[in-house]
DNA sequence: CAGTGTATATATACAGTGTTTATTTTATTT
DNA sequence: AAATAAAATAAACACTGTATATATACACTG
């Protein structure tokens, strides 16, 4: 067999690809991702991907990439759905929309913040942009709380200094605020994030801990913590 | 070639093939681990380890299990060495040998609490006994907090109905402590995991969050939560 | 319209993986 | 000494990602 004509090609193929492997991940989990079992499924030959991805960490990159923006795009969906001046609903909304979206996708979870895929490693570079912006939802309000000074943060570590050229890059794709909300938004990400991977990858032990309640009672202890009443 | 006569064999071989399997995680990461690479380094041929090991799962786990133990056996050494009515500083005591057993052995770390492998998911069963173990060091000090009347824990999540069964399997293990102490370490444990976890990965973004400062104020954090003065 | 160049696919091949089967040799037991 | 069990090798299968060479379809140019 030669190369099909176009009629019978799928038009936008890089997309097909990616769509495939989403499929796959969802089916198979991500540590079995495989070219070959994608290119079967689109009925091409495995090499044909390297056209539109020059390798498979470039396939996975990518799907990282639109992972990180569906997250972002939730985020900020669900803090603009809470009036600006409700800093508090607008932090438990984007706490509780965190957590949903990891049990509603948990596969994409992992590919984002685990390690699923061997010996693969994510593009700091060209991560940044799509991870940033995915945390600005977050970062966003805690800086409005700062800006309404209703943050709390006695004690808490000053920044390192010597960074000040990276944080700028940042700023590109997170917003412009101000540091000390990152340092505070990011304790508050380890928080959700150390429940939510220990609920999603199993870790939990089996007896009755309930990860609805237990997740909850942890997004009231972070307001409490952090909100001037 | 044939079978080697017992005096050029390697003595324990389980012990080696385990060995072996360490010194190539520490090496390359555990996602690249390889039954062929580790008979290439052992002069054996890959069939030789499933006389050992069923399949590379298993090796995998029997590898989980020694991390557990190994873990484990820190915790509760760190435990150990402040005396039983100093609760607070026991707690700050282990957590911090919690981040520095993962920044020592980030590996393990991942293999234990990440998904680095493709395809595996560990088996409950067999995993339990280390694991719960490795967490009694926390859950035996929270239980000390809350017989000492020492824990705060308001508006905390009630426990599932329906788990007795498997909580008692896990007392064998773990030491026979209340459940509500179990809880309360669990969200503990989350926070630290959260942090380390985003830590040892890479994922904290760098622009200078010091880890080390983040740490100690979310020990901190825990104990002003937690504990009554 | 003919010819050329490029993009896009296939075909083939290589080195690697986990695993299965059959076989051979060593070690143990009867 | 013979039979048996254990532990290794050898060979093969079905996969994987990826590099190279090749052929075809399409778009542009003279």
């Amino acid at each position: 067999m030669v190369r099909p004509s176009k009629k019978q090609q799928i038009p936008n193929l890089q997309e097909a690809i990616k769509e495939t492997a989403w499929n796959q991940i969802a089916e198979f989990g991500a540590p079995t991702l495989s070219l070959r079992a994608i290119a079967r499924e689109l009925k091409i030959t495995a090499p044909a991907i390297y056209n539109y991805f020059p390798n498979r960490d470039a396939l996975v990159t990518a799907l990282i990439i639109d992972a990180y923006t569906s997250f972002g795009d939730v985020q900020i969906a669900v803090r603009d759905e809470v009036p600006e001046t409700e800093l508090e609903e607008r932090l438990r909304a984007i706490g509780l929309a965190y957590r949903q979206w990891a049990l509603d996708y948990p596969q994409r979870y992992q590919l984002i913040f685990g390690t699923p895929i061997p010996g693969y490693v994510a593009p700091m570079l060209e991560v940044l942009p799509s991870a940033a912006r995915s945390l600005s939802a977050l970062v966003s309000v805690v800086d409005g709380l700062r800006v309404a000074n209703k943050l709390i943060a006695n004690g808490f570590p000053s920044i390192q200094s010597g960074y000040q050229q990276q944080f700028e890059v940042w700023k590109n794709y997170a917003g412009d605020y101000d540091i000390f909300s990152l340092s505070v938004a990011m304790i508050i990400w380890s928080r959700v994030h150390g429940l939510v991977s220990l609920e999603i990858s199993g870790n939990m032990p089996p007896f009755g801990v309930d990860g609805s309640a237990l997740y909850h009672y942890e997004i009231s202890s972070i307001i409490d913590q952090f909100i001037k009443k």
